[in-house]
DNA sequence: ATTCGAATCGAATGAACGTTCGATAGAACG
DNA sequence: CGTTCTATCGAACGTTCATTCGATTCGAAT
């Protein structure tokens, strides 16, 4: 059933760049069946809830972020991995409007049973950047954890001081961004490694 | 009337704390009312509405941020100053519960009169980093807008990875992210010195 | 031609929402 | 003692919310 499916993805649409403006909480099924153009009763046809509208917004919004940092496993060259995972998940947040805040702000929003799978593959995402730091730097030890998280808030805040006329492309931005990072990232595990 | 201020204070504090737990938008001000031990009715004679209890908490949160990084203006050093910034920052976002998030998530619920005033706000913070860093590193130029993006994103992100028992306490974490992001910030400075 | 299931809708349901009203208790003051 | 003012409340207002129900359309299958 081709046409159920893609309308499904349609309404999905909607109700993601609907959360993504407004929030999860500010956003009514009326608004999302407005957006969809279908009736309220209609939208019931294809989601049994607004917290399972959440939801497969959610997980279809990791399918996309992971996707686009999947490519880093190809690089053997642990540098060239880590810079191809901040350009995937910087492009992510930079480019298909603000649905990231979805994520960043609405996941909290999820009910218990609905959120433990989001949550497991937040926690394997953030994981697999604390390895790839750990493997860049086996010196670090402990600091390849506060590392990802300082990464991640780096690369996550992006999309408040970002603009595109000012900063250049995002290609360009995720250089900068690996680039402060990481000379940072290196020079303190080397202290680390000397006081040791 | 001391005894008004002082029950205005701690509705507000109730208030504070259910949208930095639930958000706005999930906090009703039937939970208000329940949780500050008044009538619906009587919280009304507090505050004129849910828009300026939240216009309120706002506020407040801004003036004890910036009580708490006004004191690096003491040190004449620029190094000791983006320190103790750093320090004053990050010690709001990682006691006072989770506050920090009404600024971060619910400031947008904020309708367009109720939030010029804080936006200024944020605006003239975000720019009193931007200038520490620039006289920091005189050789940036343009980098001191991004790079002051990047350590508010570090700071601000800590509270979703930080734990006392593994980290430490606030200020050696403070320490650990000023360190880190400094190194990077002046050896990418030196770089684009140098290609210049 | 009749049946059937997929897709859609208008209308209703009960609950919760932000806000207002009129009343009341008690302290302060003349 | 009577009046005024501060602080408080129960009850209601009209609206919106998420969700459900029963009915309808329409193309495909029998």
């Amino acid at each position: 059933m081709q046409a159920y499916d893609q309308r499904h993805e349609d309404i999905l649409d909607s109700a993601e760049s609907l959360f993504a403006q407004q929030g999860f909480h500010a956003t009514s099924m009326r608004d999302i069946a407005r957006a969809a153009c279908i009736s309220v009763a209609g939208l019931y046809y294809y989601l049994p809830s607004k917290q399972h509208a959440l939801s497969f917004v959610c997980e279809r919004i990791f399918d996309r972020l992971e996707a686009g940092t999947a490519e880093s496993a190809r690089y053997s060259d642990p540098y060239e991995r880590l810079s191809a995972f901040v350009r995937g998940h910087l492009r992510y947040l930079l480019t298909n409007n603000r649905s990231y805040r979805v994520l960043l702000h609405d996941m909290q929003a999820l009910d218990r049973e609905s959120s433990s799978g989001v949550r497991v593959r937040r926690r394997r995402y953030f994981q697999s950047l604390v390895d790839l730091l750990a493997e860049l730097e086996p010196h670090a030890e402990g600091n390849a954890r506060v590392a990802a998280g300082a990464l991640f808030g780096m690369l996550n805040w992006a999309p408040t001081w970002y603009r595109e006329e000012a900063d250049g492309d995002v290609e360009a931005t995720a250089e900068r961004l690996t680039e402060l990072f990481l000379r940072g990232f290196r020079s303190s595990a080397l202290v680390a490694e000397a006081s040791s």
